[in-house]
DNA sequence: CAGAATGGTTTCATTACGCAACTCAGTGGA
DNA sequence: TCCACTGAGTTGCGTAATGAAACCATTCTG
């Protein structure tokens, strides 16, 4: 099924690498819980969310949960979907550095005290900071 | 034309967000640079890659170059390309911790020394480790 | 120079996507 | 209780993207 079965990007890719449902991912990190909320946070139309969130949930990124107080059902990350803060963080920052022109208006990624989060940056065990031609894929 | 006009990671995944382009810059990023060595890796159809290699360029995320010697052009990272490499990291080690059963086998990023690279992990500027529960984007 | 390899393009069938209309169950107010 | 309303999808259909295979023009290579 997959072109490298062992790759652990292509499985992501796989999961996770269209059009809407990172953006799903992003909106549910972001409070999002029921499906018009997604619809309407995404743009995304209705058929095709539907079909997103069946496949997300039966991929273990999200999971349907009962809402407190006799609410309707609505969707919730699961560990692993939250594991993809790291994932949708260094994608945002990527995005603030090069799919803006220089002055352009766009939203930024704060801590709980407002300070902007500092780039992401992948490093080796003893702290110096790696780039593609400082590291290999041993299979 | 934008999903969301401000937000940085719609404009990304609009950029990148389809089944090939992260594999290409992957691939890209392990020392690929010929059309057919890409197509050998990734596997894709020869049409589609050529339009991706194409969109890639356009975006400025590939650059034709002239190889050494007299060799035909070849495509390399920009700057802005080179930059996705926290991205694939994260994507990688999501996939290595998510997408693989137990025992199964995949391969995995080391440093020069051999080194696996330790997880990706979101901090502010103190160093605290980050969530989606812990940040915000602020517009 | 002949043959092979490279880097695509074209054609056509299949699939995915997007929009709008429709269904259906569960509130919610009079 | 009755019935309108909202939320959560599903269905139908037209358009766009994708994939497989054949085809073509340069560029090497012997």
């Amino acid at each position: 099924m997959w072109t490298d079965p062992t790759c652990p990007v292509a499985r992501t890719v796989d999961l996770i690498g269209d059009r809407w449902s990172l953006l799903i991912v992003r909106d549910a990190m972001d409070g999002a819980r029921s499906f018009t909320d997604f619809q309407q946070r995404t743009g995304i139309a209705r058929n095709i969310l539907a079909d997103r969130l069946r496949k997300l949930t039966a991929h273990g990124l999200l999971a349907q949960v009962e809402a407190p107080s006799g609410k309707r059902r609505q969707y919730a990350l699961t560990a692993a979907g939250q594991d993809l803060f790291a994932v949708i963080v260094t994608l945002r920052q990527w995005g603030e550095r090069h799919a803006f022109e220089a002055g352009e208006p766009h939203s930024v990624l704060v801590d709980e005290h407002g300070a902007v989060v500092p780039p992401v940056v992948p490093t080796s065990p003893d702290g110096t900071p790696l780039s593609s031609g400082t590291t290999s894929v041993r299979k």
